[in-house]
RNA sequence: GGGCUCAUAGCUCAAUUGGAUAGAGCGUCGGUCUACGAAACCGAAGGUUGCAGGUUCAAGUCCUGCUGGGCCCGCCA
């Protein structure tokens, strides 16, 4: 698809192409590789090129005096008269005014691009796998989890507009110390229900912080969601295998019970474990499709130790083990110093030389314990093989800024895979380094409620859930709650932390810009509602843009110019945040050029049909680029708004509006 | 102690990744609806970009050193 800001780049490209060849340039430049920017100030031209500045060096000249030479090429080379004028600014900027023809084109493509102006296609895409979430199932998604699930799958799709090949991932980290405490957290509550008349079961379950079980362990998981899991399992009659009495999990032997490799598990422990992680995996699934947030996969960590899923096909190999084994051969990981026992565990060769600084640890980790059983970092390191054999080009992971810590290891395991596999002579590993993970860290969230902090604690049980934020936000509609709450994480970068006040996502002034942004697309969609009722009909074939004049209408095509650039660099940058502000702008200008039409006869709809339908026109192109940025932040972009009434006791309730 | 990260208007945040005179919203003050939706618009006030150096045509952005906040440094996941 061409696009303006392309059109003028071949503008720019072939008068490079001239001027080098007449000794005026050092060098001609690629179409794509033209720098063109919008300049902050009108005063500056539509667009503007800095590409004297680069090559000055090579020329020997000073940037200014190199300008001054490229101008009769630059315009020389405008053969379609896109450009009114040019002129050397500054220290060397060539600044670029646009004709009616050039400015007004951009109109043109929008609305002939539709829902995919903006979107790019590549050629041979570059594959990215982007792994975010990816929460612990022993509990409920909380606020910050959401923010990582937002950004993440705001993310996918801006990368998939940009032309990469996106897949997402949520790993399942369903082995281990944490699900065992899971297993037994429930189990505990399903012996005290099973003991508990069916009648009186909802009422001992209820509440954030149901009354215990007698005997729960003190570092067992507490929430109220628990009972409920208990609850679920007796409903299915599952508690009646279970060995009630028996005092399983106070066994030393249940530790190892949950553990790969390990034999002795009692099969109904078992049993509670994992119904209990593979619900929460279904709640946390349906916490995330409040957000309209699903994954192309659902990776297991049991999978990789070679144990049975639970759910799909099984995996026969531990893929952890030989991973470790092979790694050990080839010297990555070593033997650590040997216990009381003479037992010795597996290491990880994090700060080795071989490793390039910016992905070597300060310490050696542990792979494989003692005992004999491995680590979370052994798993990971088996998943990230995994990914890097899946053939992806890119592995971005959206990681919890705590686990910053973690980032170098990990960046290290991938380069000593890269040089592991290429020693074993796979083709795919020839580029595989440090740099092919990157990492997007997510900085904390701290929720409020009118400037007040709400206190988080996993191990609490009183946290306050992703859902039930999103419930609580909700104003007008279900999905208006969804919106909100993406549209605020979206709103800022990621590595600042962010306060999120229930009270101001719930506000609909300026405070909470989701409103502001949909009242724009709601109010463009109602001009052409209006156009439509009273059968005026526009097509671009034969509608006169040029009857476009006003400078309000040019910075609006200027902005939707812009737009396919906007989600390049948010794309390349890992940068949602940059599509929401884009909006914010988008809709500025719009309200503004509507409110002065109400005053300064620049209203859309008006007795001269020509110009109406010229700017019926701009007004689809930018409902289109609206529309096209809010479905790539995963926000609504509604026809009409749902008009808000303060009721008496300061309560909310909708109602249509009847435009 | 070592490391990561952040610091921009009173508050919450931007700044086209090194570009021209650092911009928005909130809040404050003052204006604008019997015509396409006032959930909107217009204007004013508000800044030595934490401090000090350095790199170059150009630094909020890059490098060094300070100051201050958050986080990490486990045979947990």
């Amino acid at each position: 698809m061409t696009t303006l800001y392309t059109r003028i780049r071949g503008v720019l490209a072939a008068a490079t192409t001239a001027a080098h060849e007449a000794g005026v340039l050092p060098e001609a430049l690629a179409t794509d590789a033209v720098p063109v920017e919008r300049p902050r100030q009108a005063s500056h031209g539509d667009l503007a090129t800095n590409l004297c500045f680069t090559m000055a060096r090579a020329a020997k000249t000073n940037p200014r005096k190199l300008a001054d030479g490229f101008m009769p090429f630059l315009r020389a080379a405008d053969v379609n008269g896109l450009i009114s004028s040019v002129d050397v600014a500054g220290p060397g900027f060539v600044n670029i005014h646009l004709s009616n023809r050039g400015w007004t084109s951009a109109v043109a493509d929008a609305v002939r691009g539709g829902h995919d102006y903006g979107r790019h296609t590549a050629a041979a895409p570059e594959r990215v796998l982007l792994e975010f979430v990816s929460a612990n199932p022993t509990g409920p998604l909380h606020v910050g989890h959401g923010r990582g699930a937002v950004f993440g799958d705001a993310l996918a799709r801006v990368m998939r507009a940009g032309g990469y090949a996106v897949d997402t991932e949520y790993y399942i980290n369903n082995v281990g110390n944490q699900i065992a405490k899971l297993g037994e957290s429930v189990w505990h509550w399903v012996r005290a229900l099973s003991a508990t008349p069916d009648d009186a079961r909802d009422a001992r379950v209820e509440g954030e912080k149901p009354v215990l079980p007698e005997d729960f362990p003190e570092d067992g998981y507490r929430g109220g969601y628990i009972a409920e899991l208990a609850l679920a399992l007796v409903r299915e009659g599952g508690d009646v295998h279970l060995g009630l009495d028996a005092p399983s999990w106070e066994d030393a032997a249940w530790w190892a019970a949950h553990e790969p490799g390990r034999q002795g598990a009692r099969q109904d422990d078992r049993a509670v474990s994992d119904f209990a992680w593979q619900l929460m995996i279904a709640r946390i699934a349906k916490d995330l499709a409040l957000l309209d947030i699903n994954f192309t996969h659902w990776h297991s960590e049991r999978s990789l130790h070679g144990l049975e899923p639970a759910t799909g096909a099984s995996e026969a190999m531990d893929a952890v083990q030989a991973c470790v084994t092979r790694l050990e051969r080839a010297g990555w990981c070593f033997r650590g110093e040997a216990d009381e026992a003479g037992r010795t565990p597996v290491l990880f060769k994090g700060t080795s030389e071989d490793i390039p600084k910016p992905f070597r640890d300060t310490k050696d980790r542990v792979v494989v314990r003692t005992d004999g059983r491995p680590t979370y970092f052994a798993a990971d390191i088996a998943y990230h093989d995994n990914k890097l054999q899946r053939g992806y080009d890119h592995l971005i992971n959206v990681l919890g800024a705590d686990h910053h810590g973690y980032v170098p290891r990990l960046k290290g395991v991938i380069h000593a895979l890269g040089s592991l596999r290429r020693a074993e002579g796979d083709p795919k590993a020839a580029r595989w380094s440090g740099d092919r993970l990157e990492v997007q860290l997510m900085q904390m969230v701290a929720l409020l409620r009118d400037g007040e902090p709400i206190s988080m604690g996993k191990r609490s049980g009183d946290f306050v859930t992703l859902a039930h934020v999103v419930s609580e936000v909700s104003t007008a509609s279900p999905q208006s709650g969804r919106d909100a709450v993406r549209f605020i994480f979206l709103t800022r970068k990621p590595d600042a932390q962010l306060d999120f006040d229930l009270e101001v996502a719930r506000r609909t002034s300026m405070d909470n810009p989701v409103y502001y942004v949909q009242y724009g697309h709601a109010r463009l969609a109602s001009i052409l509602r209006r156009a439509q009722a009273q059968g005026i009909d526009w097509q671009v074939g034969g509608v006169s843009l040029e009857l476009l004049t006003h400078d309000l209408e040019r910075q609006l095509a200027l902005t939707i110019a812009e737009w396919p650039e906007v989600v390049l660099r948010a794309a390349r940058a890992r940068e949602p945040h940059k599509i929401a502000f884009f909006l914010m702008d988008a809709c500025k200008q719009f309200h503004s050029y509507f409110t002065q039409g109400k005053t300064e006869g620049l209203r859309v709809i008006s007795d001269d049909l020509a110009v109406t339908r010229a700017r019926l026109t701009l007004i689809a192109a930018l409902k289109g680029v609206i529309g096209n940025a809010l479905a790539m932040l995963g926000v609504s972009a509604p026809e009409q708004m749902q008009q808000l009434v303060e009721a008496d006791g300061g309560a909310v309730a909708a109602r249509e509006g009847d435009v």
